[in-house]
DNA sequence: GTTGGCGTATTTTTT
DNA sequence: ATACGCCAAC
C-alpha cells in the first residue's frame, strides 16, 4: 500500500529491520527457505517441523523485503481454517497491508476466479456449487432415464466413479474405452448425460471447480496470462495432497515466473482416495530441474519416544523420500497401550483418563483429541463422555450445513439467483408438499428433454405441457411464481429479510411448526440460525449477496466454521486431524478390519495410506500419546471379535507399555505377507492378556483412574432404565418408563410423554433414552 | 395421482 | 437412526 511510496533508501531501511525481525526465531533450514525467494522451491518438512510457519514467514519475507506485494501472491491451503489462520500470521508479521493477498483453499480460490472469469466458457456468476449429495441426485435421474437399476447400481458408487475419473482429468469419451467391469460401464454410460445436466444447470460440481479454471486457462491463454502476470508468487501447502487438476493449475499458473513455492510430506499423504496423487510431489525435482530443495528434519513438537513410535510406523513403508526426523525435546512417557473388551469399555477407559490427566496434571480439555478411522465410531465416545459431563465437541460428521432442514432452505435460495439449478428444484418442488407428485415431476423432466430445455425453462412453459392435468400445471404455476416473485425481489430486500419471507411463504415454516416434537423445534432453531448466519455473512462482507454466500457456504467444512469456544475435548477421524497438534491424543479402534480398514489389507499400496494415517495420527501428539484397541465391536448390526491391528505388531515396542506398565508383546509374523495364517488373535496367544492383567502393577507412569477411589461404571448403559425412572427421547422429549418387556436386542419401554404425545412402545436398541434426573 | 406408512439395507476417509 | 423403495389408501 502507501507504505511503497517510500525512497528507496528509506524503504530498504525499514524493510532490513522488518524482515530480521521475521527471520528471527527461525533455524537455519526454514530461514533459508525463507530467503530463497527466486525461483521453484520444494519444502520436504516432516511433522511437527513449523512447515506452515516457515510457508508463513516467507510470505512475510516478501512483503517486508518489497520483494512481492501483497496482489502478487497467493497461496493455496487444504483447508480454509489453515488459510485463515495463515492470512492472520502474515498479518501480525507485517502489519495491515495484505489486501489483495489471495490465500484459501484450491476450490474456494478458483471458484472465485470461475465467478470472474466464468462467463467466458459459458458460466454466469451465479453458478450453483453442487456437493456430492446433490451430484448424486443429478446421477440418479441419469440413471432412472435409462432404467438402471439404482439397487444394483448405486448413485453415490457411480457418482464416486465419475468423480475419480474427473480428479484423474479422464472426459467422458475417454472413459468410455477405459471403463471395465459392469459398474464403471454403467458410470461411463451416464457420465456424458451428467456434464451436461450439470452444465445446463449453471452447476459445478467439486472438480468442476478445478476442471473449468483449465478449460478457461487453455481456451483463453490472455486469461491464464493474466493471471500468471498478476501472481508472481505462488505458494502451495500440503503438496502432497494434490490431484492431477491441481498439479495441472500450479504448473500452469507458474508458467511464466516460476516463483512456485510447495510444501509437504510425501509420508503424511492420506488422500490417495480422492484422487490425491503422491507422485506430484515426488517429481517436483524432475518438474522444475532448477529447484530448489529444503528438507525440515527437525520435530519440536512430540516427545522423543513419541517420536520413535512414528519412525518406526512410517519405516514399515516402502516408497518415500529420504528423510529423518529428530528433536531435542525430551525422552516424554511411554506411549501407552490400552485394550479393552469393547467399544464401550475402550470408550470409558479413555473418558477415565482424559479426567484423570484433567485432574492430576492439570490439563485442559483442550488438551485432548481422539482420533478414529471412522465416523461412526463417535457414537460410543460420545456416550461415554456425555455420562461424566466431559465436555467435547465432535468435527466431521453431520455438519450445520448438510442438516436436511438447512439444505432445503439453501436449495431455495439457489433457486433464486439460479432458477436452472435443476437438483434444488427437484428438491424442494414438492418440499413441503404442494401437489406435484412424481409423475407430475417425471412430466416435467420429459418435456424438457424433448424441447432441450432446462427443468426451469419447462416450468415457465408448464401451460403448454398437455399430458398434465389443469390441476397439476396450477401447482406448478404456484411454485413458480414463489420463486420468480422472491428473485425479482433480489436486489431491494436484504438478503436476511429475503430468506426470511420466502420461507415463510413456500410454508416451511409452518411444515416444521405443525407438529411440536423437539426434534422439529430443534430443526426450527436451525432455520433461524441460518439467518442470522446471512445477516452476518452480508455484515462482514463487502460485496456480499445470497448468491456469494451461497458459494462460500458450499466450500466450508464444519471445521472451519468450528470456532475454539471454551474447553473441550475433541473427536474427530484420523484424516481431520491433520495439520493439528494437541498434548494429549488417543487413537482409538486400532483393530484389523477397522484400522487398517478391511478393504485395504488386499492392496498394497492401501495398506501403506493406512500406515501413513496411522503416521498422521501420532505425530499430532505432543506430549502423550495413548493407543487403544477393542476386543469385540458392534458392526453392521452384530457384535464381532476383533483383533488387534497388524500396526501395533510392527511398531518399536520399547516406547510402549501396557496399562500395567508391561512391555508390549509382539508377533511379528503374524500378517507376514507368506504366513497364510488366519487364526484368531484368540488362538494364537489365549493367555496373553489374562497373564498381564493378573500381574501386580508394578511402576506405572500413567496413573489410572481406577486406583483414584472413584465410582465406577459399568459397561452397560440400558441397565439403568427401569419402570418408574424419568428418561429423555430426542423427539419426544422427558416421560417416564412405565414398564419393560424383552431382553437384549429386544428389550423394550413403554414410556409415557404427557398428555399431548401419550404411551410409546420404544425399542432401547434404537430410542437413545438417556436417564433423567 | 399423491401421500404416507411400512419394511429393508445401511457404515471409509472429503474439497 | 436414517434413507429409500414399494404398496395401499385417499
Amino acid at each position: 500500500m502507501r507504505q511503497f511510496k517510500l525512497t528507496r533508501d528509506e524503504r530498504s531501511l525499514a524493510d532490513e529491520e522488518a524482515a530480521q525481525e521475521i527471520l528471527d526465531g527461525l533455524n537455519p533450514q526454514q530461514r533459508e527457505a525463507v530467503k530463497t525467494t527466486d525461483g521453484p522451491v520444494m519444502i520436504i518438512a516432516g511433522p511437527g517441523s513449523g512447515k506452515t510457519r516457515t510457508l508463513t514467514h516467507r510470505i512475510a519475507y516478501l512483503i517486508a523485503t518489497g520483494t512481492a506485494q501483497p496482489h502478487e501472491i497467493i497461496a493455496l491451503t487444504f483447508t480454509n481454517k489453515a488459510a485463515r489462520e495463515m492470512k492472520e500470521r502474515v498479518q501480525a508479521l507485517v502489519g495491515e497491508e495484505t489486501r489483495g493477498m489471495w490465500m484459501g483453499t484450491f476450490h474456494s480460490s478458483f471458484a472465485r476466479l470461475l465467478r470472474r472469469e466464468g462467463d467466458k466458457i459459458g458460466y454466469s456468476k451465479d453458478f450453483s456449487i453442487y456437493d456430492t449429495d446433490d451430484s448424486k441426485r443429478i446421477v440418479r435421474a441419469q440413471l432412472n432415464r435409462r432404467n438402471i437399476d439404482t439397487q444394483r447400481f448405486k448413485p453415490r458408487t457411480i457418482h464416486r466413479m465419475i468423480s475419480s475419473a474427473k480428479n484423474q482429468m479422464i472426459g467422458p469419451a475417454e472413459y468410455e474405452d477405459m471403463a471395465r467391469g459392469d459398474t464403471q460401464e454403467k458410470a461411463a454410460e451416464v457420465y456424458p448425460g451428467y456434464e451436461k445436466a450439470l452444465e445446463q444447470a449453471n452447476a459445478m460440481d467439486f472438480d468442476d471447480l478445478l476442471l473449468k479454471p483449465i478449460e478457461l486457462f487453455e481456451n483463453h491463454p490472455d486469461v491464464l496470462e493474466k493471471y500468471q502476470q498478476r501472481w508472481r508468487y505462488l505458494h502451495i501447502d500440503e503438496y502432497q495432497d494434490t490431484n492431477r487438476a491441481q498439479y495441472v493449475l500450479s504448473r500452469k499458473l507458474a508458467g511464466g515466473h516460476r516463483n512456485i513455492c510447495v510444501v509437504g510430506d510425501d509420508a503424511q499423504s492420506i488422500y490417495a482416495f480422492r484422487g490425491a496423487d503422491i507422485g506430484n510431489i515426488l517429481s517436483f525435482q524432475s518438474d522444475y530441474d532448477d529447484a530448489t530443495v529444503i528438507r525440515l528434519e527437525r520435530n519440536y513438537r512430540s516427545t522423543e519416544r513419541i517420536l520413535q513410535l512414528a519412525d518406526s510406523i512410517i519405516e514399515q513403508n516402502e516408497e518415500q523420500l529420504e528423510k529423518s526426523l529428530w528433536t531435542e525435546n525430551e525422552e516424554g512417557d511411554y506411549v501407552a497401550l490400552m485394550e479393552a473388551l469393547s467399544e464401550k469399555d475402550e470408550a470409558q477407559k479413555i473418558e477415565r483418563t482424559i479426567r484423570d490427566l484433567h485432574l492430576r496434571e492439570g490439563y485442559s480439555y483442550n488438551d485432548f483429541a481422539v482420533l478414529y478411522r471412522t465416523n461412526a465410531q463417535s457414537r460410543s465416545l460420545e456416550d461415554a463422555l456425555r455420562r461424566e459431563n466431559v465436555p467435547y465437541r465432535v468435527i466431521g460428521g453431520m455438519s450445520f450445513y448438510e442438516r436436511k432442514e438447512i439444505k432445503d432452505v439453501l436449495a431455495y435460495l439457489r433457486l433464486l439467483v439460479n432458477p436452472n439449478d435443476a437438483a434444488s428444484i427437484r428438491r424442494v418442488i414438492n418440499y413441503p408438499t404442494r401437489g406435484i407428485g412424481d409423475k407430475t415431476q417425471e412430466r416435467l423432466i420429459r418435456f424438457a428433454q424433448e424441447e432441450g430445455l432446462s427443468l426451469w425453462q419447462a416450468i415457465e412453459r408448464v401451460e403448454d405441457i398437455d399430458t398434465l392435468s389443469t390441476r397439476a400445471q396450477n401447482a406448478v404455476g404456484k411454485f413458480r411464481f414463489l420463486i420468480a416473485k422472491h428473485a425479482s425481489k433480489l436486489g431491494e430486500m436484504s438478503p436476511d429479510d429475503l430468506a426470511q419471507e420466502l420461507i415463510q411463504e413456500a410454508g416451511l415454516l409452518d411444515e416444521l411448526r405443525k407438529e411440536h416434537t423437539q426434534e422439529n423445534l430443534r430443526r426450527w432453531e436451525n432455520v433461524q440460525e441460518l439467518i442470522s448466519a446471512i445477516a452476518e455473512y452480508v455484515g462482514e462482507n463487502e460485496d456480499a449477496s445470497i448468491s456469494t454466500f451461497l458459494q462460500d457456504v458450499a466450500l466450508l467444512t464444519d471445521q472451519d466454521n468450528e470456532f475454539d469456544d471454551g474447553e473441550r475435548v475433541t473427536l474427530m477421524t484420523l484424516h481431520a486431524a491433520k495439520g493439528l497438534e494437541f498434548p494429549v491424543v488417543f487413537i482409538a479402534g486400532l483393530e484389523e478390519g477397522l484400522f487398517p480398514l478391511s478393504h485395504a489389507t488386499e492392496e498394497q499400496s492401501e495398506l501403506e495410506e493406512e500406515r501413513r494415517l496411522f503416521y498422521v495420527g501420532a505425530t499430532r501428539a505432543e506430549e502423550r500419546l495413548y493407543l487403544t484397541h477393542a476386543r469385540s465391536r458392534y458392526r453392521y448390526g452384530e457384535r464381532q471379535s476383533c483383533t488387534r491391528s497388524r500396526f501395533l505388531e510392527e511398531i518399536d515396542s520399547s516406547v510402549v507399555r501396557t496399562e500395567v506398565g508391561d512391555e508390549l508383546r509382539q508377533k511379528k509374523d503374524r500378517f507376514k505377507a507368506d504366513s497364510g495364517s488366519t487364526q484368531s488373535y484368540d488362538d494364537m496367544d489365549p493367555h496373553y492378556y489374562r497373564e498381564n492383567l493378573s500381574e501386580k502393577k508394578k511402576t506405572v507412569r500413567q496413573k489410572k483412574s481406577s486406583s483414584s477411589g472413584r465410582r465406577v461404571v459399568y459397561d452397560e448403559g440400558q441397565g439403568e432404565i427401569a419402570p418408574g425412572v424419568r428418561v429423555e427421547h430426542s423427539k419426544f422429549g422427558e416421560g417416564k418408563v412405565l414398564s419393560m418387556e424383552g431382553e437384549g436386542d429386544k428389550a423394550t419401554a413403554v414410556v409415557f410423554f404427557g398428555n399431548e404425545i401419550g404411551q410409546k412402545k420404544l425399542k432401547l436398541k434404537y430410542a437413545q433414552l438417556r436417564r433423567v434426573g
